[in-house]
DNA sequence: AATGAATGAGATTTCATTCAT
DNA sequence: GATGAATGAAATCTCATTCAT
């Protein structure tokens, strides 16, 4: 029950933090705010993060491995690559959208220099199934043979780019239109047998 | 003459704002730095602009401007669409590579809080001759009949990505891979005749 | 039975306060720290001690009387008077340098307000047995006549000295050294016949 | 006239915080009461000190100078080891009961950990001229033939005790009872031609 | 117009103490 | 009796902004 009630104060407090920086940012949410809002002592936040930049961190990280699990969420390594790929991007955008604030949050404090990136391992480690999927559509010619990070860009940007216009301009993103931007990042990345 | 004198002393506190802000962060740039670094008093600064956030935005919009000068430089509404595209693509991940601290400092402020956003006429009016060739470029069926904002989605988030992922991995974008990723691009919005 | 496990508990959270306050200093010894290296919850301090005042108090208290303690160790009234009073004052120094913590404690918070200075009747009480010692010597025409204080100045500030400069530039006190400085220290208050 | 009042203020600052950290101590004196008591504001004190222990540590090293500087006024080397020696001491102990703020802040915090001593070598170079005092001393055969930290011992010690006695049970110290004590003290290190 | 010393509100953080378990 | 999580008052320190020069 304590360990319980314990494990909940620590969410309640990075979910505070997340509703306040997003609303708010950096400056303007000041410990005190949080520590009210979560309806406890200031000190307390500092028995579950060393400080306010390791708060930060923690919450990046965290939300990080959630969008990576919801990612990969049902993803079978079957089907034609075309449908393996439409289901992880969709699952990607869609985590993106209906979690608008951590969506925000991540792209806000992305570069911020107080937050301290995962190491360039970590993520490859984290990331390797899609990475193992990119070289397998090359292999394929189910993709053109692009450098990597190309065909990151071309799949992930249009991701950011559709969600921050969806937040910004209250942008209604249906599945239709989710099916259609989904199909024009496939053909960005295609094979093209003839030209 | 003091007029002069006048500009180029904005323009120094906007230059060394950007320095600093990009390599410390907001939180590490206090008014003081920029004083120091611009070698004029504190107080000056406020004779310019109105207060740290007025500066910022100042200098946001700015780097706005010059982001879409380079955009449109030497375009020409002449030859395909797809040359045109690729012009103005270009064009911009160019200016975004050759200027990564304004490129950095857009991106990483983008959507902090104390921004504000230029509202949607602004926006409108300065990208008014991209969406104009977007339009004419879907009547022509040059273009698949995508939502703006897919398509600026399809073809602006790659171009972060791109950015971003020269930066962080010092990763070479030579010519040959712009050439690479822009005809992806065009390749995710090109109008297909038959499947 | 838990009379004599309560003991140890208090005796234990001295001890610790102790070690701790000679290393790192009243600002950087919480109570927290002292329970922490004490091996047991901070708020069982507080059956023990009052409060952070009451312990360090507690402690000053308990250590002086243990330097009265030693210095009368195995001390008989008989013998010259300098005999008697080299016997007193090495007991007390080698008690300084025997037991550096507590001599070290004493020396740092002696004057520090938080420090309730012990009444001057528990002082005179304590030292009851060394003042008559000087009175008498006065009297017997072995000592000069000077004031007690004087007296007191005389014979103990060269023991803090000696001691302190004995930790601080790790000068060997030997025995040998020892029994010069005593005899040093008898020459200033020893009466003097004929000038 | 600028230059003036800067330097007033910085001297300002020294003085109050001398005069609160004597009478409460280090912990009760926060910034905010040193500058409410000069009549300035917290920040103004961080113009001219790094941190609070940055400015114990010049508050210190200020009064070390003047202990030192009072100590060697008026001393000429000519009259007898006597004499010279009875000035220095006079001196010294002159000071500390007339300037009994000073001598207590030393005191107090002398060996608190955020007291970072003077390197060896400066003390070294400071009381150089002591030093050469009590050498000279021993090979003319007017002082035993004591180690230079004993002999320090035996003449500083009693000073502090005395300066401390005076103070804390409030013991006028006459001229005639500081005249006893030095020439007791002298005795104490005097050379003793036969036994 | 320019300066930069001074300000003090407000941020982060610590820690003595309490009290429910 | 013992614990240690929680508290929040209070400390240190920063920095945007002002204003006398």
């Amino acid at each position: 029950m304590v360990e319980h009630l314990t494990a909940d104060k620590r969410t309640l407090i990075l979910q505070t933090t997340l509703d306040l920086m997003t609303e708010y940012g950096f400056h303007a949410t000041p410990i005190s705010l949080i520590a009210q809002h979560a309806g406890i002592g200031a000190g307390t936040i500092y028995r579950y993060f060393d400080n306010k930049e390791h708060l930060i961190n923690e919450l990046f990280t965290e939300i990080k491995k959630r969008v990576i699990k919801a990612m990969l969420q049902d993803y079978r390594e079957e089907g034609t690559f075309k449908e393996r790929f439409k289901h992880l991007w969709k699952n990607l955008i869609r985590y993106c959208i209906d979690h608008p604030k951590e969506f925000q949050f991540v792209e806000q404090y992305r570069y911020a220099p107080f937050v301290s990136n995962m190491t360039r391992e970590e993520t490859f480690i984290i990331l390797a199934p899609i990475m193992q999927f990119f070289i397998e559509s090359k292999r394929a010619k189910a993709m053109k043979d692009l450098p990597l990070y190309t065909i990151i860009a071309l799949l992930y940007g249009p991701i950011v780019s559709l969600a921050k216009l969806h937040l910004d301009h209250n942008q209604q993103l249906t599945n239709d239109r989710l099916e259609q931007a989904a199909e024009a990042c496939w053909d960005a990345v295609a094979y093209k047998s003839e030209e």
